[in-house]
DNA sequence: CAAATAGTTTAGAATTATTATAAATTACAA
DNA sequence: TTGTAATTTATAATAATTCTAAACTATTTG
């Protein structure tokens, strides 16, 4: 539980003003105990609901990607028409159910270590990410 | 080097008409050396250039779409506005190079072997692809 | 504390990728 | 050759995202 008082000095120590709308998302995003995952209607449609207050669409997509170069959300690889997020930020990956479209994390321990023998001169690896479609298993 | 006539014979056999937009579309993605990895738009700007045809685009988007269905083409999981398809349709990885918003291929041999240790009820594995990116490497 | 200013929010327009529609065309079987 | 079902096509519709410029707000400065 993180309270108002931290995220409003989050923000602001990371140059963003902490803004009703910054805090409104601060706390849906990231007062909960497990982290999750997202698109930003999804985010639109939570905030609607648990708080009474109305965001513009142009401010969440405004924040979000404020947040994401911040590092406090990253974007995960989806071949979808929407774009998803997800508030763990440390390297892990992801089961992706197709008939559902939910993302569930993988955390490193569920996936033994990924050896990349190949690497691309004047390039640097930013990151490796692991995506297992699911199907439903109907025999 | 695939004829003519194989791409008919193969069109007809998976059940879809070898018309004139088709069998265009298939000399264009699968005559070349090397699989290769393009959105819509690339590929509507190779026809436009490469033979001096114009297929709608409406029909670019059907004969992708049944191409994926029939598995001579998939779509690779990107966090990017534009679909990616490949043409390598084997079990393989992908680095993606950020600047350039290009895909290389990583086959098998350049990723040692993903163990999955997780599973999920009533769920089946359906895939299992890496996307590795890059960033410019400068110092 | 008041005024200036720079950052932020907002509604709505613009853009972009993709899908739907329905009429014209084409492939192919009878 | 003719009928029919599949396909192509231009265009409209949809959906996610970005842009714009005016209104608003947090913070700084005098």
């Amino acid at each position: 539980m993180t309270t108002t008082v931290e995220f409003i000095n989050k923000l602001r120590n990371s140059g963003l003003r902490p803004t009703k709308q910054r805090i409104k998302i601060c706390e849906v995003l990231f007062n909960k105990e497990t982290t999750f995952h997202f698109t930003i209607n999804d985010l639109v449609k939570i905030i609607e609901t648990e708080a009474n207050e109305k965001i513009s669409l142009a401010t969440v997509y405004n924040t979000i990607h404020a947040f994401e170069k911040k590092g406090y959300l990253k974007e995960i690889p989806i071949d979808s028409n929407q774009s998803y997020f997800d508030t763990n930020v440390t390297d892990h990956h992801h089961f992706f159910d197709i008939s559902e479209k939910k993302l569930i994390d993988l955390d490193q321990l569920d996936v033994g270590p990924i050896n990349i023998k190949k690497s691309i001169p004047g390039k640097k690896i930013k990151s490796v990410e692991v995506l297992v479609k699911l199907d439903t298993d109907n025999q």
